[in-house]
DNA sequence: AGGCTCATGTAACCGGTTACATGATTAT
DNA sequence: ATAATCATGTAACCGGTTACATGAGCCT
């Protein structure tokens, strides 16, 4: 559903490839969303298709040659569609794993568990780190208001720091009630 | 990958039904986990297959019949295994649609931006009542130690809890932002 | 009369993951 | 030498979603 439209979001920017594609995803979209180049060239095609996006191929010499892809009219509009859907709560489905297994941990190690929170708390910090660089950044550029991207992207940066915070919170307090036991 | 090990989970609790398993899933594991009904029912008919689960028919007079499933000795083995790996950092992808609308949100527009995040609070903050009364009640129980189920039920509570908060903190930020400019 | 609960499922589809494949250039 | 980067993909698989189907009983 998603992956679509987070391709022509970012299309809706800038022309590029699929491979330029999947190193934003890794980059900037990677702390809400996370694609597989294997999925991104399968869903260029789909979108191709549909007529959302469209290429060119560049002839290059000592480098394999590329399909720079570019959006279309009817892919922004699609795009513009996509966004003002905005918050829908059946999409709000999650699915954690970790708490999953910590939910039925009186069968499980409690070693184990422990060590898995400390790694946890650490994976969360380091993480936080680096998403604070990034905040730096934006908060010393002034020129951000609602109609601007910088905006919105310093928005979904700020997401990323509460969610680690509260993952971070958590397990340390998960931990000093194991440990006060 | 991990509802067949949530149903595992479940089963080591009590034998029951298909249906009764996703009235499980909806009421106590829908904050970490959901699952459709026809999925669990797909998955125990590949549980049974690997000899981890195996049920009895129950004949019933004016009620369909019942599939009582329970967990054999090599499911359990496969649970405990399965809780002890705990924290994997590559089953830490996260995928939200709602959060890549606002990163994309300079293109779309403001007023329904704000709506939904009002919608997001207010279904947030409904939610977290819901758990309070939950954690409430265990709250009250002190006989919880880390022997014990309801000592991990309790913390699964907790990271819902901070994540809740985390959910409204930052929407409030936003709003705040928006209309201070 | 219409909807909810109990109880089972199938089929088709969609979206995401893993593994495999190619091949040249550049950096360590 | 070997690993990484650039650039493309295919195939098989797995897990989750949606729609459809049946049928009795109970509640409003």
């Amino acid at each position: 559903m998603s992956l679509k439209h987070g391709i022509l979001g970012l299309l809706s920017y800038e022309d590029m490839t699929g491979y330029d594609l999947s190193k934003y995803f890794e980059q900037s979209l990677s702390f809400f969303w996370n694609a597989q180049k294997s999925q991104i060239y399968r869903d260029l095609k789909n979108l191709e298709k549909k007529d959302l996006v469209e290429y060119k191929v560049k002839h290059q010499e000592e480098k394999p040659d590329k399909k720079i892809y570019s959006i279309t009219k009817k892919g922004q509009k699609e795009l513009v569609n996509w966004i003002n859907q905005y918050f829908k709560p059946d999409e709000n489905k999650v699915r954690d794993p970790f708490l999953m297994r910590v939910f039925f941990s009186a069968k499980g190690n409690t070693e184990k568990l422990k060590k898995a929170l400390k790694d946890y708390i650490k994976y969360n910090k380091t993480y936080l780190k680096s998403l604070e660089k990034v905040e730096d950044r934006f908060i010393k550029d002034k020129t951000k208001n609602e109609d601007n991207d910088q905006f919105y992207w310093y928005m979904t940066i700020r997401k990323g720091y509460y969610n680690l915070k509260a993952n971070i919170n958590w397990a340390e307090e998960v931990l000093e009630m194991m440990n006060s036991l």
